[in-house]
DNA sequence: GGAAATTATTAATCCAGATTAAGAAATTAA
DNA sequence: TTAATTTCTTAATCTGGATTAATAATTTCC
């Protein structure tokens, strides 16, 4: 975790910890939220509306951070579930850690730098969400997300594009079908 | 513009400027994106897709800033238009300023901040537009943004909620029915 | 002020994707 | 290994919002 040093200026007491597949971080309404840095395995973020459906808003693999911004950032409780989708191993960086650290310059810019990142993720799937098919929606995560899909079941990544699962296999049929 | 100065450890050189209701101050596919601090007056970032179709994707009245950030963070062709919906007064805030100048803890803390929100706002808006019905959709913008439905056309908050102006004026009327 | 253009409303028809249902395949657990 | 559970697929039906169309109300601009 050479980079994690740079990216948070931190080191210490930052040993990964093992979590089994299907094991919750954390809940909806959790008010002391962290971020998981995963090292390796798979996560997923996700509510669950008032008519009691789940939404799948992010995946997680092998170097990405995943958590609540606004209930980590703003002390809100926390909108979204975070799920272990396989056996993990996680740096779990809490508010102390985030926060508090003075950093350099530097590491200032890489913060910057993935919020940045984040924000166009979600700038481009909103639109996507706003303009496309669900079948160009699909074939977008195909793309983009390649070594996701045989990792993540089909209920899952419906849910992630906002459809429901038989809509996808229908689109799924579709396109086998086509070629 | 005092907190200006804070947030981006800038001063001179940042006389706003003034432009007409309409004019567009970048078009989608422009690579020298910048960041419009909206002094007074109000815009708009939108989308046209594949299709043709316009897809409103922020408003900015005042003290707001409004960019492509993929397109100025990372230099690629802008995804968004940025247009005046009424006459405004603009700071513009091109790469050199936003990258190149020293800031403190606390300036950079602040912009972690701003990052952060609006992360936090994409991710309420993205779960909206998958788990609520237009209807909802259109409650929830009247609640959040109550001194800005006035001044935007019906047309543009259709296409901000992602439904067509048919479409939300069917609520509009079903809404006003009821009360 | 008046013509032209844009915006908003209403209504009829249409369609992408939801819902419901039921069976097949795969995974999990005992 | 088998039973139980979950996932995936297929198909019929339904529905929220799109499309099309036409008229009314506003705004823009000469």
């Amino acid at each position: 975790m050479e980079n994690l040093i740079e990216l948070f200026g931190i080191s210490d007491d930052l040993v990964p910890q093992k979590f089994k597949k299907g094991h919750i971080l954390q809940s909806q309404g959790d008010v002391n939220s962290n971020a998981y840095l995963v090292k390796n395995g798979l996560l997923r973020s996700y509510t669950i509306d008032q008519k009691g459906k789940e939404h799948v808003f992010m995946f997680a693999p092998e170097d990405w951070i995943i958590s609540d911004i606004e209930s980590q950032e703003f002390h809100h409780p926390a909108e979204l579930y975070i799920e272990c989708l396989e056996d993990s191993e996680l740096i779990i960086l809490n508010r102390k850690h985030l926060a508090s650290v003075e950093l350099n310059s530097q590491q200032y810019q890489q913060r910057l730098n993935k919020l940045s990142r984040r924000i166009a993720v979600l700038q481009r799937r909103m639109i996507g969400m706003m303009s496309s098919t669900a079948q160009e929606r699909y074939e977008e995560f195909l793309v983009y997300y390649p070594n996701l899909v045989g990792r993540i079941s089909q209920r899952m990544i419906a849910s992630y594009l906002g459809i429901t699962p038989e809509a996808l296999s229908k689109i799924r049929g579709q396109i086998a079908k086509n070629s």
